[in-house]
DNA sequence: ATCTCATCTTTACGATGTAAAGATAAGGAG
DNA sequence: CTCCTTATCTTTACATCGTAAAGATGAGAT
């Protein structure tokens, strides 16, 4: 039998008496005060969901298992495929609040901005913030290949996220981007954006822009560095063509 | 327990006395007029990395583990591990050899040309087709966590791409670049033209530009919006800032 | 001819994803 | 109230993986 997990699991299910392991217990949810861990949780679902991030942030992508994520949310190592099905369907549901959290993130970064160019230099800073910040996210979102993009609400954020992308490149150009159809000028724009800035993104994260980080005078961050990058490009595109 | 393991493999080869010999051998090609061992696999290392090459190219970047590599080059679950160490040591090896291969693409595709517009876009385009003909090697290359850059092969090949790739840029500004320091305008061109290219070819593999192409002129192909991208980009460039 | 050692194979173990069967509590029907 | 149904959670089981260690094997040196 699995030795550590047995165990873990067996003490626990004789009744817990109050406190179960140094495993921070979510302690939230409508359950209400009365019950620490009835065998029914309540609010399983969501409290996966949180020991899910806190797992991905803490241990990475390769930490990111089906029995982690149990195992930091006090329940069996089965627990999830209930609600989430396989691992896929757990990364994506997680994925999803990534992209949900990356929308708001970003949203609200353009609303604390009025001028133009604070606003075309506003979006793409945030992006590279939010990846910062969550790094684990962030490769979640956009490195791993055990995404399910017919889930509906991981479509719905991506979608969402892509959606916002357009209407910035679109009003930066001031020709707002017409629902089914796209000129090639405009396609090349807002690809161009993405590209520049999720490459930009994952170079980083990488610790591959170190070799160029490390040539730049004493003290410059990637910051600084993706400002000026970003300031090149709006400078140099004529706003007719 | 993991017994079962040990059930199927001693049940599967319930082995007479001798007769120890697997069936397929590549028998490689007269390398040289040295070791010609067709008994004992005389170059299984290399045979393993051309394993490698094949099962990540059939089965992509899941697909790719030890016993999957050994299994396809008809030795035991364990061989790899004596010439790479573990896993991470067979990864990056091919990966090493992947950027090699990549490198000489795109050294072979500016060398092809003499114009410097011509130059500067045969570059970006040499890129993106090398990631779209071996889509599962580039993935290896940059989106794997699993690479050891300690290992010189692999820091080596890495390092001669990014060194490609700042000369090109030296080249096209007409200010080579100095050893070890950079101006931030040239950390930014660099920058940018490699988050740019990188980027986009991320988001072409992970079909995240089929967006934007399905909404622009019918026929239009990831190339041709690449080269739109890039036309902008080097025109919008003034070349004396 | 025997020894030594690099190479390859067996065996073993813990971890993972997933399927299936068992246990348990919550809520409704009588 | 008791009994039953059902969703939820646990146990058990198994194939696969990476990796370590011990056993086999053949090539080259002594």
């Amino acid at each position: 039998m699995g030795k550590t997990d047995t165990r873990n699991e067996t003490a626990r299910l004789s009744r817990p008496p109050k406190k179960t392991l140094p495993a921070s217990r979510p302690a939230r949810g409508p359950a209400s005060a009365k019950t620490e861990t009835p065998y029914h949780h309540g609010a399983l679902r969501e409290a996966l969901l949180q020991a899910a991030e806190r797992v991905l942030e803490r241990d990475g992508l390769a930490g990111l298992t089906l029995r982690a994520v149990a195992r930091e949310a006090g329940v069996s190592h089965a627990a999830p495929t209930h609600h989430f099905g396989d691992l896929t369907g757990l990364v994506s549901e997680l994925a999803a609040i990534g992209f949900r959290q990356f929308n708001a993130a970003m949203a609200s970064a353009c609303d604390a901005v009025t001028s133009p160019l604070e606003r075309a230099l506003a979006r793409p800073k945030a992006y590279v913030a939010y990846a910062q910040a969550h790094p684990g996210m962030y490769g979640l979102m956009f490195r791993t290949e055990r995404l399910d993009y017919s889930r509906p609400s991981l479509h719905e954020a991506a979608e969402s996220s892509f959606a916002g992308l357009a209407n910035a490149i679109g009003a930066m150009r001031q020709e707002p981007i017409s629902g089914n159809t796209l000129t090639i000028e405009q396609g090349a724009a807002i690809a161009r954006a993405w590209s520049m800035v999720h490459g930009f993104t994952m170079l980083l994260l990488d610790g591959r822009l170190e070799d160029i980080l490390e040539r730049l005078p004493d003290g410059t961050t990637a910051e600084q560095l993706l400002e000026a990058i970003l300031k090149s490009t709006v400078a140099g595109k004529p706003p007719s063509t």
